[in-house]
DNA sequence: ATAATATACCTCGAAATACAAGGCTTGTCA
DNA sequence: TGACAAGCCTTGTATTTCGAGGTATATTAT
């Protein structure tokens, strides 16, 4: 049985959050389960594989960058392109939510 | 390509469309290509699959009828059952709107 | 010194989901 | 008669997510 926790707008998060600063993949993990108050939690499994597609398809480039603790980490920077997919995949968020919404009010 | 349109909240979707009224499959598929003006269209090999799991784990018991025209339908009743689901299924409904709302308000 | 834990990245395979593309039957209307 | 709408259904495929691993380095506790 798959988890009810599922994530199902991944890319649109990820986008979001790369719109506010530059991050590392384990930055975002921990940003998400803070701001949104562990209501669901990016696994790795789900992240790691949807960086290299955004990287793929140009939306976010990335550079490594050696910590003052001496660790090494992969920063990812979303690019104009990728604002543009945030724009796009946020409108399309707003069209599904008032939808279900307009659903939910019925009766 | 998957399309953009998904579902995603199928469940839901049905189990309220049923807490309104007992309905048929294919009236389903009408009521929310209207109630929602389009914004994604719920597919039959969506739809009917989804309808017998809802049978069998006890959601919804399902009658045949026939119209005034002549044909025959399936109709759907919620169980009580199916009512603590759909509550259960808003409530996280509800929980995972509000976080990625929160997500999408930072910055 | 050594063990354990946290940080940080990554991959593979299994499970779930939605859809496209069909099929089947009956009724209506030209 | 033929075409189309209503109505139900199934199979195969693509996609997504996650669990469960693996690797390596730095910190902390023993």
């Amino acid at each position: 049985m798959r988890q009810k926790q599922a994530m199902e707008h991944t890319s649109l998060v990820v986008l979001h959050l790369l719109s506010v600063a530059d991050m590392y993949g384990y930055e975002m993990i921990a940003a998400l389960e803070k701001r949104c108050d562990s209501t669901f939690t990016m696994k790795e499994g789900t992240l790691y594989p949807i960086l290299r597609g955004l990287e793929n398809s140009g939306a976010v480039t990335a550079y490594r960058q050696v910590s003052p603790a001496g660790r090494e980490r992969k920063y990812y920077h979303l690019t104009e392109r990728g604002r543009k997919q945030l724009a796009e995949e946020t409108r399309q968020w707003r069209a599904y939510e008032g939808a279900i919404n307009a659903v939910l009010s019925m009766g």
